[in-house]
DNA sequence: CCTACCAATCTGGTAGGACCAGTTAAGCGA
DNA sequence: TCGCTTAACTGGTCCTACCAGATTGGTAGG
């Protein structure tokens, strides 16, 4: 479903990352060569500029030519499509990364929500209307609707007619989709969704935006404390 | 400053995407091979899946082995990195994203700005009185303060204690670089920007929330407009 | 002992070829 | 027209090679 890049390059970006964890490295520290790197994770050069192109890209790395392969910044400051691209790899966030994600998610939710009350359309309406037909025979014969909870909430942001805002939020979601699989195995949160969902779309229809945020605000608040009491439990029985 | 890797890696890119739009490709389409690829840009095969590969990772391609290279999202719909992806390469915005990402900024830093009032430390406080210090010196021999004025931002905005929204913002003001660089060059849109920051730092540190936001907010849309003036002054006295 | 210079070495950037194993579509036969 | 075999195609991986600028270590000169 993710780690969209082949295994080798998707293993030399990990490797690569958790050799600059592992090694402390600062921001313009030198990371070892092309050469050596594809020595020490047995893959080939080329594999490896794969990732270190990615991770150019990302703006984590810099290669400077018949130089080195430099740390561009601590991988905390790195853009939002890079703790996407640690989640797909299965690298763990820490606590605080969990938190602050949460608290962006509300923010950029409720701004967008407003927005959407503002702004939306009746074809955006329509779309959400089709969306919540959707989520609600999923939710009937009980599949996992993590991806339709991701599409039903850009498709909200969508309706604040500002396609950066979507751009924002889609990392912020994409980040979770391991958890929100998990999330989504309980038929009680599947049918307490639902209930949020219908509750979002009317009040975006009667263009309430100060009962559509502070909704958004608790569904996302609340999701988030499941998830975290779910990690505990998860971490009790580790029986894998 | 930008465009992190290689010429070749870079071309393939941006022709890439180029293909993509020139093609109207629509999600899903398949674009054509790598070998095909590497024939039309004139790169090495190499190059062009170094291109591939940070464009799987920014999610608009996808490459599906012994099949082929599908385009996974439209290019409206790729993260922000994408964004400054394609400033980077050079490629233009439309209006649209320029709008958005606008009142996307003043959304984020308004929260941040807000966030801050609530948390700042007195470290971070140092920290911006020291950045206006150094801010101050380049405005008063003139230099060009592009880069000075991101990390001002960035690090208003690290005093709301929350990493992700500086990752979120750090994408919406890269992308700009271009733009910021030419806004800059005016004497008198350095000494106002000085002012400015100065009233943020003031406000931040008497925590008053009501102030700290609208000035952002002022900021920012006065700067966007400028700009815009700039873009249309640049698009009527284009001798180059 | 320090400095200045020079050559061997290392580096990323690029090129081209090769093989593998699934995918896909063309073409053949029924 | 339909179904099946097969040959071409595709991404994934590996290998070797060369280029030219950056780096570095050692050496000669002060």
């Amino acid at each position: 479903m993710l780690a969209a890049f082949s295994t080798e390059t998707s293993d030399a970006v990990r490797k690569t990352l958790e050799f600059v964890r592992h090694h402390r490295l600062a921001k313009g520290d030198r990371l070892p060569s092309e050469r050596d790197l594809s020595e020490r994770f047995g893959v080939t050069r080329g594999s490896v500029r794969e990732a270190l192109a990615v991770l150019d890209a990302m703006r984590i790395t810099e290669r400077k030519p018949k130089s080195g392969i430099y740390l561009r910044n601590a991988l905390e400051d790195s853009g939002l499509d890079a703790l996407v691209l640690q989640a797909d790899l299965g690298l763990p966030f820490d606590a605080q990364v969990t938190r602050d994600v949460t608290e962006a998610r509300i923010l950029c939710e409720e701004q967008a929500f407003r927005l959407a009350c503002q702004r939306r359309t009746d074809a955006d309406l329509a779309k959400l209307h089709q969306l919540l037909d959707t989520y609600a025979a999923l939710v009937a014969n009980g599949s996992n609707l993590a991806d339709e909870d991701v599409a039903f909430h850009l498709a909200v942001v969508a309706a604040s007619q500002n396609r950066v805002l979507v751009r924002t939020l889609t990392p912020l979601m994409l980040m979770s989709t391991g958890w929100r699989r998990r999330y989504f195995a309980s038929a009680e949160i599947r049918q307490r969704s639902l209930i949020d969902h219908r509750a979002f779309v009317a009040a975006i229809a009667a263009r309430d935006e100060a009962t559509a945020t502070m909704l958004v605000h608790r569904h996302v608040q609340t999701a988030a404390e499941d998830v975290r009491a779910l990690a505990e439990q998860g971490a009790a029985d580790r029986t894998d």
